[in-house]
DNA sequence: TTTAATGCAAAGCGTTTGCACTGCT
DNA sequence: AGCAGTGCAAACGCTTTGCATTAAA
């Protein structure tokens, strides 16, 4: 369900992006990328204690704020939680808080339809959208 | 545009609601429900400085935290800023961030609409939406 | 007089920053 | 050697809390 990216490509993408490929930044990323579901900085933190000892907090904090800048991942602040969640997924797109779980669910640009009154009276940059609820029960 | 609402008034209301009165609740109330513009709890605290000498920031907090509870009033954590906002507006409702002004507009509920799919998918129970963008000249 | 509300200062939480150190290039 | 990257601890901004004081039923 995620992709497994190699090193090479995550350091490739990097560079691309003009970032310094460190292995703290690699681990960062490939965390973000690869193996983290809207991981929290904690939880970046947490799993680089156990992969990647001794990265500092504040290198975990300077490095996602890096990626996001750099456009390799995105940051929400989502109003159910006040932890920045970090995401492997920069396309334009929603969530859905399941609040069995507490997992987002990403869902698409287009499950959202504005009405088109709106845009004659605003000119819309950004849409953020979170929907929480529970799944049905297929 | 705003209702004005008599003291006598915000008091029902606020006993109505199981509040006990306190002269500060009712001017917390009042400023939210007739002067402030989603004002945040710095806000508040502003205009009690002038209106309300004394009021200490502990209580603007609980007041508010009270008031929430107590649904007089609402909060929103937007994705913008780490204030929270409070809003007269107890209606299920949307915002509109104008950049150029930083206000914050309401909108409403019916101009955003889900994809009739997501609900087949998902009972949804809370949708929180913030546009950003600028409005058009008239 | 007994309970609730308030004010003050301190603590809390997530995040950022200053600065010395490390390690590439 | 030079400089970006890192680690540590302290600082930060917003909000909450503990507790003594005050006011109200």
């Amino acid at each position: 369900m995620k992709a497994k990216l190699t090193t090479k490509s995550l350091i490739g993408r990097l560079e691309a992006a003009g970032v310094q490929p460190t292995a703290q930044r690699i681990a960062v990323f490939q965390y973000v990328m690869c193996e983290g579901d809207h991981p929290t900085a904690e939880a970046v933190k947490a799993w680089m204690d156990e992969y990647f000892p001794k990265m500092s907090l504040a290198t975990v904090y300077n490095t996602l704020r890096i990626l996001v800048k750099a456009k390799l991942i995105r940051e929400f602040k989502l109003p159910h939680t006040d932890k920045v969640v970090y995401d492997c997924n920069i396309k334009e797109h929603h969530h859905f808080l399941d609040e069995d779980t507490g997992k987002l669910i990403d869902l698409d640009s287009e499950t959202i339809k504005l009405n088109p009154r709106l845009k004659r009276k605003y000119r819309i940059t950004e849409t953020h959208v979170l929907l929480r609820g529970t799944r049905r029960s297929e």
